[in-house]
DNA sequence: GTCATTTAAGATATTAATATCTTAATTTAG
DNA sequence: CTAAATTAAGATATTAATATCTTAAATGAC
């Protein structure tokens, strides 16, 4: 997979904060119920989505976490990237070569140098705000289905 | 990754015996040394990719590997398929929602569906042959660049 | 100020991938 | 036939990712 499954429960965590927006806080437990997430391996998480300022978490009674910037500005590849670290410096060849670099290249590096660069793309151009947005009119699409 | 780091040694050494299909047989050990891959691990794979008809195995003194069939008829994709197994069945959400189907789709899904196909498509249509070719090439290009 | 609630942090457990070690089976040279 | 060489197979070890458990710190209700 393009990245950890930590990061899709960082980004299932990310998205329900985004789905709920409205309510000024949100219980790390209320998350993990939801989606499904060990209770203690989410707040791990949280407490990394924190330091990296994605969300913003508050201690004690009626504490919890939200959001800490608004849904659009938050990209799909800045919640991987805080959570899997960001990509190596210098591209693996996709065989292990020593031999590969950009200039005296594998036979598959640079086909994969575009593949990799579409996923790229795709993480960065998807905000939470959209995606937040789609899942809802999904789950209700699949309501109206179901009737 | 698109494959395990298990699938990536089979691929080195399907190259290995690909660039070397002159002589008859080559010892496991020998694979193992050049591309420096622990041996008794490669003998695993080895065996794998024998049950897989990819190569055939000799055991006992002047016992050895070689490809099966030629090496225009290998696709990278079939020794990763060998070693990692088929992708599964049903394709799982990238963000792991339940909801998530071919027809009511996560927003991601569609994107990702794409991208997926090109790695396919990308490891489906490159064959040792053409691997092995390109990387003596590279490897020539690489020595003439340092002189 | 005390206590319940909630996140923070760190220690420990489990699991899957990767790696190593040991022994068995097979083949051929001599 | 015997011994050496080589792959086969299985047991064990290490490592990293994932998961769980325990304790600490902070906050607010009362």
């Amino acid at each position: 997979m393009i990245y950890s499954k930590s990061a899709e429960y960082a980004i299932q965590a990310m998205i329900y904060l985004a789905e709920h927006h409205a309510e000024p806080k949100t219980m790390v437990s209320k998350i993990s119920a939801e989606y499904d997430i060990p209770v203690h391996f989410l707040s791990k998480l949280v407490q990394t989505l924190a330091k990296h300022h994605l969300i913003k978490s508050f201690r004690g009674r009626n504490g919890g976490i939200r959001l800490n910037k608004p849904a659009r500005d938050v990209r799909v590849i800045d919640i991987v990237y805080a959570i899997d670290g960001p990509p190596p410096e210098t591209e693996m060849c996709v065989i292990g070569l020593d031999e590969c670099t950009d200039n005296v290249a594998c036979p598959l590096h640079n086909n994969w140098k575009i593949i990799k660069e579409n996923i790229r793309v795709l993480l960065g151009h998807e905000n939470l705000e959209h995606l937040a947005e789609e899942i809802i009119k999904k789950r209700e699409e699949l309501r109206a289905e179901s009737l």
